[in-house]
RNA sequence: GGGCGAUUAGCUCAGUUGGUAGAGCAAUCCGUUUACACCGGAAAGGUCGGGGGUUCAAGUCCCUCAUCGCCCACCA
C-alpha cells in the first residue's frame, strides 16, 4: 500500500500537483480528447462558455460558487462522453476597472486622467487589468476548475473587437443603432453616461418645497429640486383636475426667477398624479427624463441648466457656477425673501447613485449612441429586438432555471427603453464611427481617406459581453468551434446579471446568428456571510476563497457550495459546512485504505462471483447510479451531491465496511472473495461519481487504487458508470 | 405603485408528478472495537407562518391574511 495513505488526507500537499497532471494530460482541450481516442468525433457536444468575471480585482466566493457548479457539470459530462468543452475567459468591465484604476492612481499619485494623452492612459488602465487577469487566471486553476485554457478568451483582446466592430456595423447599416440628443443619465464623478440599469436607487430623505414662480403666476408648484426650476418651461396638470381647467394652453412669463426669466406654459398631461403636492408639476425637460418625455409629447422647448459638473449653467452670481445643491439653498433663500414659498416638508426620496462610482446621477441632455429595441427589423421578419429577446424565452427554447425567473424576465422586458450605448470614458471598445466635417462613417475598420476623426466614446461594456457565447468561439469568422459548439449547453451566471446580461446575449445570438446562445440557464444566487448579510468591503466581512482552500481544500469549498443549494437560491456561507465536507474528504481517505489493505490479493481481471447477499448490495449501486445520473442530467447536483455523501458515509462505511470486517475473516472462501470484489467495485464507483464534484482527492485516490482493463488511468476521463 | 419569491427541527436548507415529514451542522447520552476520534453507536427534536377551500388523501393545488426578502418603476 501506499504510505500517503498512512496519514489523513492533506489537500494542500496534494491540489496543485494534480491540477498540474490534468494539464498536462491535455484532456481539458475536447480535440485533444477526441485525438486520444477518448472521445468519439462525433458524440453529442456539451458546451460552457464561463461568464467573465471582471478585471477589477480577484476572485471571490461567489465565482468559487460558479465555477463549482459549472466544473460538475463539465466533469459529468466529460465522462458521459461528450465533446465537452467550457471556455474561460474575463470581462474588461470597462467603467468599472477604469474607476477602480483611477481611485488607486489617485490615492498613490494625486494624478487624474486629465494628466495622460488617451492611448497612454489606456494602456496603463489595461495594465492594471491584465495583472488582475493573471491573478484571477490563477485562482481559477486553485478551484480546480476544467478550463480549456487553450480557447481562453479576454473581452476587450483582438478578436472579440473585430467581434464588437462587427456587431456594431451591422446594427448601424440595419438603423439599429442610432445617435440621439437626449436626456441620459450622467454620472458627474465619473464623467460619463450609464445606462438605465446601471442605477442604483438610495432612499434619502429630502426636502419637498412648495412655492410659485412669481407673485403672478396662478399655480404652485412642489419639487425637492428648487435650482432646476430655472429650467422650466412648462406646468403639467392633470386634464381632469377642476382646479386648473382655465389655465390649460395659456402661457406666462416670469421677468425674474432668481434672476433666470422664464416662459411657462401651461400642459395637460395624464402622467400627472392630482393628489400628489399641488397636482401640479414644474417641467424641466434638460435634467428629468420624465419631463423630458413630457416635453416630446407638448412640443415645449429645452432648456439645459446644469453642465457636466453638475454646476450651474445660468443666472447670476448667486446661483451661476455654483454646485447644484449651494444652487438650491439660494433660491430657496430668494423664495422665502420674496415670500413665495408655501410649504417645506421632509420625504423620503430614492436617489438614484451611480451603480460603479456612487456619483449622483444628474439627468442631462446629450448626443449619445443607443440601441432602438423597438423597431421593427425587416430582416427578422419585422420582429423587433424586444420580440428577439422573448421569443425563445416563451417558447422554452431556451430555459430558465428556476423557471420563476422568466416572469421576471418577462416583466423586464416590457418595460424596457432604448439602451444608451455609449460612455465617455477611455477603457473599452471605442465606437467604430469616424467623422469628417459632416461625413459619418461606420466601419469595420478605420476609413482610408485622410482627415477622418474617429468618435471618442466607448462602448457600454454589456455590449462586448452580449456577444460572449459566439466571439469566444471564434466569430465573425465562420469556424469549426462555432459550428460545432454554438449554441452552447449550459450558462451558469449569478440572477443579478439576468438584465444586464443574459437578455442581452439573446438579444445579440438572435439577431446576428439567428440561433439562441445557449438551452438552458441555470441562476445562481449570492453568496453571503454566515448571518445572511451580503459580502462587502465596506462591512470587512470578506473571506478569500484562497483562505479557506488553505485550511480544508478545494474539494470540501466546493461541496459545501453545492449541497443543498437549488438554483436561484442565495447561500449563506458557513465555515462549519465546508469543514464537515474536509471531514467528508478524510473519510473516503480512510474507506481508501480500508478498502486497499483487504483486497491486496483481488484479481481484476479475474471473474469473481458476487453471493446474493451482494448482488443485492450491487443492486443499490445501481440504483443510486441511476438516481445521481438522472438528478445531474437536469442540473440538480445539489441533490445528487448529498446522496452521494449520504450513501458513502452512511451505507458504504457505516454499514457494508462494518459487516465485511467480520465477512472477510470469515473461512468461507467464497463469501471473502465476493466481499472483496464488492468493496473494490463501489469504492471505484464511488470515486467516479464523486469525481466531478471532488475532483482533487477522487483523482488522487484513483490514481493509488489498482485498476483493471479498460479503466483510465486518469479519473477524470474515465467513463461513468451505468 | 407594478412584479417575483420566502415562511418546514436550535441554525442552514432539501422535499421532483399531492400518499400521514428529511439532510448537514449544533446540542444530549454512551463508546477509545487495528480504515478513520477529521471516529462509531443511541436517543432527542417539527400541529411544515395563521385561517379557509378542493380531495379518499395537502408541506405539496386554490383563496385569504400576516411577516420577511428581492427586482422593476421613481412622487415631481
Amino acid at each position: 500500500m501506499e504510505d500517503k495513505l498512512s496519514k489523513p488526507y492533506n489537500p494542500a500537499e496534494t491540489e496543485a500537483r494534480i491540477y498540474k497532471k490534468w494539464e498536462d494530460s491535455g484532456y481539458f482541450n475536447p480535440d485533444v480528447c477526441i485525438e486520444k481516442g477518448v472521445t468519439g468525433a462525433t458524440a453529442p457536444t456539451f458546451s460552457v462558455v464561463l461568464p467573465p468575471p471582471n478585471v477589477t480585482g480577484r476572485l471571490h466566493l461567489g465565482h468559487a460558487l460558479e465555477h463549482s457548479l459549472q466544473d460538475t457539470a463539465v466533469r459529468f459530462e466529460r465522462m458521459r462522453g461528450k465533446r465537452t468543452v467550457w471556455i474561460p475567459g474575463t470581462d474588461h468591465a470597462a467603467i468599472a476597472t477604469q474607476s477602480r484604476f483611477e481611485k488607486e492612481l489617485q490615492k498613490e499619485s494625486g494624478k487624474s486622467r486629465h494628466d495622460f494623452p488617451r492611448d497612454e492612459f489606456f494602456n496603463m488602465i489595461n495594465e492594471f487589468g491584465l495583472k488582475n487577469q493573471q491573478d484571477m487566471l490563477g485562482q481559477m486553476r486553485l478551484l480546480g476548475s476544467s478550463l480549456d485554457w487553450s480557447r481562453e478568451a479576454f473581452t476587450l483582446d483582438k478578436e472579440r473587437s473585430l467581434a464588437v466592430r462587427t456587431a456594431f456595423k451591422k446594427m448601424y447599416d440595419e438603423g439599429l443603432i442610432y445617435r440621439g440628443f437626449r436626456v441620459v443619465n450622467w454620472d458627474p464623478k465619473g464623467q460619463t453616461t450609464i445606462a438605465d440599469d446601471e442605477i442604483v436607487y438610495e432612499e434619502r430623505e429630502a426636502k419637498l418645497y412648495t412655492f410659485k414662480y412669481s407673485k403672478d403666476f396662478p399655480i404652485s408648484i412642489s419639487t425637492t429640486r428648487p435650482e432646476t426650476k430655472v429650467g422650466d418651461t412648462a406646468v403639467a396638470v392633470n386634464p381632469k383636475d377642476a382646479r386648473y381647467q382655465e389655465y390649460i394652453g395659456k402661457t406666462y412669463e416670469i421677468k425674474d426667477f432668481c434672476g433666470v426669466s422664464l416662459n411657462i406654459k401651461i400642459v395637460a398631461d395624464d402622467s400627472v398624479e392630482p393628489e400628489f403636492g399641488t397636482g401640479a408639476l414644474g417641467v424641466t425637460p434638460a435634467h428629468s427624463q420624465i419631463d423630458a418625455d413630457m416635453a416630446t409629447r407638448h412640443d415645449l422647448p429645452t432648456v439645459q441648466v446644469i453642465n457636466e459638473f453638475a454646476k450651474m449653467t445660468v443666472g447670476d452670481e448667486r446661483i451661476l457656477g455654483k454646485k447644484t445643491t449651494e444652487a438650491r439653498e439660494a433660491i430657496v433663500t430668494w423664495l422665502s425673501e420674496q415670500g413665495l414659498l408655501e410649504k417645506e416638508e421632509v420625504i423620503k426620496q430614492n436617489v438614484s447613485t451611480a451603480e460603479r462610482t456612487g456619483g449622483i446621477v444628474e439627468p442631462l441632455p446629450k448626443l449619445q449612441w443607443f440601441i432602438n429595441v423597438n423597431k421593427a427589423i425587416p430582416s427578422k421578419n419585422n420582429k423587433t429586438l424586444k420580440e428577439l429577446m422573448r421569443g425563445p424565452i416563451s417558447s422554452r427554447e431556451v430555459t430558465i432555471l428556476p423557471d420563476h425567473f422568466e416572469k421576471i424576465y418577462f416583466n423586464w422586458i416590457d418595460n424596457l427603453r432604448d439602451w444608451c450605448i455609449s460612455r465617455q470614458i477611455i477603457y473599452g471598445h471605442q465606437i467604430p464611427v469616424w467623422y469628417r466635417n459632416d461625413e459619418i462613417y461606420c466601419g469595420i475598420e478605420a476609413p482610408e481617406d485622410p482627415g477622418f476623426k474617429q468618435d471618442p466614446d466607448t462602448l457600454d461594456t454589456w455590449f462586448s459581453s452580449g456577444l460572449w457565447t459566439f466571439s469566444t468561439l471564434g466569430w465573425p469568422k465562420k469556424t469549426i468551434d462555432l459550428e460545432t459548439y454554438h449554441p452552447t449547453t449550459f450558462m451558469n451566471p449569478g440572477y443579478e446579471i439576468l438584465f444586464f446580461w443574459v437578455a442581452r446575449m439573446v438579444m445579440m445570438s438572435e439577431y446576428l446568428l439567428g440561433v439562441i446562445p445557449f438551452k438552458t440557464v441555470y441562476l445562481h444566487g449570492i453568496v453571503r456571510d454566515a448571518k445572511g448579510k451580503k459580502f462587502s468591503k465596506s462591512a470587512k466581512n470578506g473571506i478569500e476563497p484562497e483562505e479557506v482552500i488553505k485550511q480544508f481544500g478545494t474539494d470540501a469549498l466546493r461541496m459545501s457550495m453545492i449541497v443543498g443549494i437549488g438554483p436561484g437560491n442565495d447561500l449563506s456561507f458557513d465555515i462549519q459546512k465546508v469543514k464537515a465536507y474536509s471531514k467528508f474528504a478524510n473519510k473516503l481517505w480512510n474507506i481508501t485504505r480500508f478498502t486497499l489493505d483487504n483486497t491486496k490479493d483481488l484479481d481484476l481481471n479475474k471473474n469473481n462471483t458476487l453471493v446474493s447477499e451482494d448482488i443485492a448490495i450491487w443492486k443499490n449501486v445501481e440504483a443510486l447510479i441511476q438516481k445521481i445520473t438522472t438528478d445531474m442530467e437536469s442540473y440538480k447536483f445539489y441533490l445528487a451531491a448529498e446522496d452521494l455523501y449520504h450513501y458513502i458515509w452512511h451505507e458504504f462505511a457505516d454499514k457494508i465496511i462494518e459487516e465485511s470486517k467480520l465477512l472477510l475473516q470469515g473461512v468461507d472462501i467464497a463469501i471473502s472473495n465476493s466481499r472483496k470484489k464488492l468493496l473494490r467495485d463501489i469504492l471505484a464507483t464511488s470515486l467516479k461519481l464523486l469525481h466531478p464534484f471532488m475532483p482533487f482527492i477522487t483523482e488522487e485516490l484513483w490514481s493509488i487504487l489498482p485498476r483493471g482493463q479498460g479503466e483510465s488511468e486518469i479519473l477524470m476521463i474515465e467513463k461513468w458508470p451505468h
